[in-house]
Order: structure tokens, then C-alpha cells, then sequence
DNA sequence: CTGTTAGCGCTTTCAT
DNA sequence: ATGAAAGCGCTAACAG
């Protein structure tokens, strides 16, 4: 049995390769009698539609869009927010008839794949610089979200508010905060900030929540001690953990706890009832993000509430539509046991 | 500025086309200089090399190697013995200078990628019976991991004698036995097994290491009580958890835990620990898999290891081997202070 | 409703 | 070391 292709099944069938094609993709082309015949015809010599790397060659588009996540995928896929977003845009490209192919932003190669796709939605600031430069001159359409590139579209919500109102929210005058953050400088551990660099001040997601919560304080004319703004290199338990342990454990003991994930909150909530800190009595908890994990536990826990699904289903709609102007989605504040 | 092709850049540089080519495809064929005048041109004109999707319908390979996971992304990767496998497979295919696709086992459709990639790894039994049939009757080279499919090369341990072995270490005649299993029936939560039909007894490994297990316990002249036998839907805290609270509750109370991954034995030792239950004083404990983190953990954990992220290399040894016979890779039974 | 044909961007043989 | 040309498998415009 020789290779089946579009011309060898219509040689057989005894009808030409545009009726084999038609009957494929463009059913209004032939009668509904004859596109059944054909197509179960080509069931039977198991031939199961025409080559796509050759029909999107011929027709520049592929029906593939590539997310690449900022990060690697282990790292990226355990984090619920990210997992969230990510079936929203599963379940939005699929309702396009497209299709989703998943590529992690720690690979070097862009252009390995770029030929194969009609675009890419970048979940967050690749880590691996080039990759950036890749897509800046990529000629598909790049959507991004959490962060920006100049000249394309972007999905966001406005964190730099977003954690303002969380924080005025909870804090009082005579609090003493200490800030859990994402990311703010470029260390492989949990640590305390002090006078290290502050990582691309400019886009971060990290950052805008940072002065978001900065000037929440201000206005409550409180000031953010060295030793109390802490960086975590990742969202995941042990790293909040120790940054929990550090500065729970510093006098005067922080009354309010700024997190910038709900997981790093929740964590740190864990960590403080073990030490027999009563929340919120003695100490106030806040998060970021709004996971459902949250409501199960006790108490639960103060957050921004984004709708990471939401967000991805923007995410579709925006790289798919021709505006380009960059979209800021609403959230929510959400308070709970926890202040 | 009209398109970058191939041609178009071979005119403006007033050389061949076959020359542009071989400049990229084909150092040998041309001058080191020539070579060097030709990339360097091509980058300025922001030409970053031929179409791949062009080169791909010619070849007839992309150097793209898609990795089908057995379900969900967000589950899949979140298990460190998946993200172990994983990251074997990307050092791998980059050893080879290919590239990884990641395609979620729950997507529909294979064939929207299937004339894309050179080929398909598939890490567990894909949970959309849809995708066997797909795989099955797919022309690409097909690998599969952890299950086995018809005619196709695979990589595996051999689940039954290393769960064999990790009972028999740890086993004497006067233990109470309960084993916590990990997907061994269809139900989405956790539960005695009882007599609910157990789950395609075929492959599954889950089936091959209950096999192991039953099979020490015949030995030791040991029987398995309905209620001691555990089905968990996924490798995950809250259901092992559960499940490690119901077993440990049971009259009398079980001297061995048998679980089928070490995330879930993790779990239940803490839940044992928490319920004063000495290890391995009035409780042994054995997992399976061999992940990391169980070595940072006290008790340390016995367990079977099986090395995951050098399975990863071998499957892309295997997948890139003519070679079609199925792999048994080699595992070690690891005994820690948990027994 | 069907058949013919040009060409998507590239690789590769063959002749020069 | 280079140029010409065929063709990978398909789609879409056009003519019938």
C-alpha cells in the first residue's frame, strides 16, 4: 500500500483532488450525498483528511496557537493559578476550533516552532532572555500576558491597584507589615530584600504589587522596615515557609502579612498557627491571586481575586481579535477570616 | 518590505538558492567565508533561516518530537516523578537537537499535530480513549512509557517484581497489610476498592504492582481484607490523606502500608506521625517511585526507585532507535528508617 | 457540482 | 561552488 495523499485517494475514488479537498473543508461545496460517500470511502482506505503541515503552508495558517509559559513547565503547571488560566484558554481556543500547544519558556528555540503556529500567548515574562528578543521580531501575532512587550497586545489587571486596595483593606495605623513577595530580585532563594537590585522594575507583576502595597502604606503613614520585605524565587510552600519563619520571628512581630500569592499566604498562615499566633487577632493575612484551596481552609484567607480561567479565556478572545489596544480585566477583593 | 523567503533573499544577495540552503543546512557544501557573508547578510535583512514548515513538507521531518501525557497538564506535572521524566526527555531530545512538543492526553485531536512532529512519546496510558485509537493507526513512530500498545516499542520497569521486592522487604507473617493504591478502579475519588471491577487489569501499572504486592503477601501467608485495599484517583495530599486516616482507623490496625507512589506514602506517614502512631515501631511504610524529597524527610522513606529522569533519556534512546523491542529498565529497592 | 492548474517555501539532483 | 528545475501535499481560483 502505497502513501495516501489527497491526489492518490481522488485517483482511486475516481474524482479530482478539489472535490476530495471540498468535501474535507468545504462541505457547502458538493452535495451532502457525495461528501458522505467520500468521506467514509477515505475512512475505509484510512486516509483521515489531508496533511497539515501541507495545508498550512499552502494556507499560512495552521489552527495551532503555542502558550508559552514564563518558566519551566514543572515549575509553571503545579501552580493553580497558572494551571487555572491555562483551561481557560484550553477551553476558549477549543471552542475556536483551535488548538493548543504548550511550549516552556525555559526552551531556547522559538523559531523551531514558529513556522508551525498562527501565534503565541506568553503567560508571563519568559525567564530565558532570548526568547524575548524571538518574539519581538516574531511576524505572528504575540499576545502576552502579565507583562508587557512593546507594540503587542497585552491581558493584565491592574496589580499595582489591585494590591493597593487589598492592603488598605486590612491595615490600620498602628500595624507593623512585612511584605512576602514574588520575584523581586534575582536570587535562587527565599531572602530578605534589603539593598539587593530590584529586578526589571519596569513590568514585573511583582513590582506593581510592590508599590501597590507601598503606598497603601504610606497613606497610613507606615513605614517598611529592611529586614521585612522578603523575596521568594517561587510560589510553592517551602520557600514560604522559611520567609514566614524569618520574619514572624522578628521584633516587633509583623500584625500584617502581605503575600503576593495565596499560596505563599496560605503557607504562612500555616507557619504562624503552629506558632501559636492567632489570626487574625495578632496578625493579619492577605493574598493575591484567589484560589479556590483557599476557601477550604480555615480561616480563610483575604485575597485579590483575578479569575485566572477568566483570564485566559481574555487571554484567547484578545490574541484573536484585531484590537490591540492593551486590556486591563477587573478583579476583586475579597475578604475573609483571615483580617 | 515584502516577505523573506528563500528565494527572495537568494536575489538580493545575487547568489543561488540552493546556495542560501546549504548556507543553513549544509556547511560542507560551500566556503567557511562565503558561509559566514551569507548568514550575516541573512540576519541583517531579519531573515532567521528556512520556512520550517516548507523544509518539513519537503523532508519530510521536523525535528519535533511531541510527548503525550497521560492526562491532564495541571495533574501530570505537578507529580515530581512526571516533571522528573520529563526533564530526562528535554535534555535528551536537545542532546539530539530536537524539540519537545508537550500535548495534553486529554485534547482530542492528535492529528491537528500529528503531521507536525516526527513522532510521538507517550508517558501513561492516555486517559481519552480517543488517542489510542489515533496513536494506533498513526504512520509516525509511536513510543509508549509506563503502558503498552500493540506493536509499538515501550519503556518500563517491571512493575510487578519491584513491587514484589519493596513488599517483601519490609513483610513478616504477623503484619496487618494495607495497600494504598493509586488509580486501580474508575471512581474520582478516594475509596475502598471492595469489589468495584478493577480498572483495564491489562496494562495499567497500577494492576502489575497490586499483582507484586498480593504476591509477597501469598508468601507470607497474608490476606487482604476488603476494607485495607485503597483506590486513590490521583497521587495527590488531600486523597492520600484520606485515605491514610480511613486505613489507619481500621480494627485492627494495619503494621504495613503498601503505596503505589511516594507522595502517597509521604503523606501517610505524616498522618500516621499525627496520629502517634510510631514508624516503624507499630507502622512500616513503603513507596514507590523514588523522588527526592523523600530523602529530605524523616523517617526517610523505603522505597522502590526507578530513576525517572534517566527513563526520560532512555525513552528517547528508544524512540530514536530502530530497535522496537520493549525496554525493562532497571529499578533498585531503596530501604530507609520508614521500615 | 467537478476538473485543471498555479504555487505556498523549500531541498536536492544534475549539470555546469 | 552554483544554477535550473522537479516536486513534497495541498488549496483556491477559474473554467466548464
Amino acid at each position: 500500500m502505497s502513501k495516501l495523499t489527497l491526489k492518490s485517494v481522488a485517483k482511486t475514488l475516481g474524482v479530482s483532488t478539489a472535490t476530495i479537498s471540498n468535501a474535507f473543508n468545504r462541505p457547502d461545496q458538493l452535495s451532502v450525498a457525495l461528501r458522505q460517500k467520500i468521506l467514509s470511502a477515505c475512512a475505509e482506505l484510512g486516509y483521515f483528511g489531508p496533511n497539515k503541515a501541507a495545508q498550512s503552508l499552502r494556507t499560512g495558517s495552521s489552527g495551532i496557537v503555542a502558550v508559552i509559559l514564563s518558566d519551566s513547565l514543572e515549575y509553571m503547571v503545579s501552580d493553580p493559578v497558572a494551571s487555572q488560566f491555562l483551561q481557560g484558554v484550553a477551553r476558549e481556543l477549543e471552542l475556536h476550533k483551535l488548538h493548543l500547544l504548550l511550549f516552556s519558556g525555559s526552551s531556547a528555540n522559538l523559531d523551531a516552532i514558529s513556522d508551525f503556529v498562527d501565534g503565541f500567548i506568553c503567560y508571563g515574562a519568559p525567564r530565558n532572555l532570548g526568547l524575548i528578543a524571538q518574539l519581538q521580531r516574531c511576524p505572528k501575532r504575540v499576545l502576552t500576558v502579565d507583562f508587557d512587550l512593546p507594540g503587542r497586545p497585552s491581558v493584565n489587571i491592574d496589580n499595582e491597584q489591585a494590591a493597593y486596595q487589598s492592603a488598605k483593606a486590612v491595615l490600620s495605623r498602628t500595624d507593623t507589615v512585612a511584605i512576602l513577595g514574588l520575584r523581586l530580585i534575582d536570587a535562587p532563594d527565599s531572602r530578605p530584600v534589603l539593598d539587593a537590585p530590584l529586578w526589571d522594575n519596569q513590568s514585573s507583576i511583582a513590582h506593581r504589587r510592590l508599590d501597590g502595597y507601598l503606598r497603601a502604606m504610606q497613606e497610613c503613614k507606615l513605614s517598611l522596615q529592611p529586614d521585612y520585605l522578603w523575596h521568594l524565587p517561587e510560589s510553592n510552600q517551602l520557600y514560604a515557609q522559611q520567609a514566614a519563619q524569618a520574619v514572624l520571628s522578628l521584633t516587633p512581630r509583623p500584625t500584617v502579612l502581605l503575600c503576593m500569592s495565596d499560596l505563599i499566604a496560605l503557607s504562612a498562615m500555616r507557619e504562624a498557627l503552629q506558632l501559636g499566633i492567632a489570626i487574625p487577632q495578632q496578625l493579619k493575612v492577605v493574598g493575591f491571586d484567589g484560589i479556590e484551596e483557599t476557601l477550604r481552609y480555615h480561616p480563610t484567607l483575604s485575597s485579590v481575586w483575578q479569575f485566572s480561567d477568566a483570564k485566559g479565556e481574555a487571554a484567547v478572545r484578545a490574541f484573536l481579535s484585531l484590537d490591540d489596544t492593551p486590556q486591563l480585566l477587573p478583579y476583586e477583593i475579597r475578604l475573609g477570616e483571615s483580617s
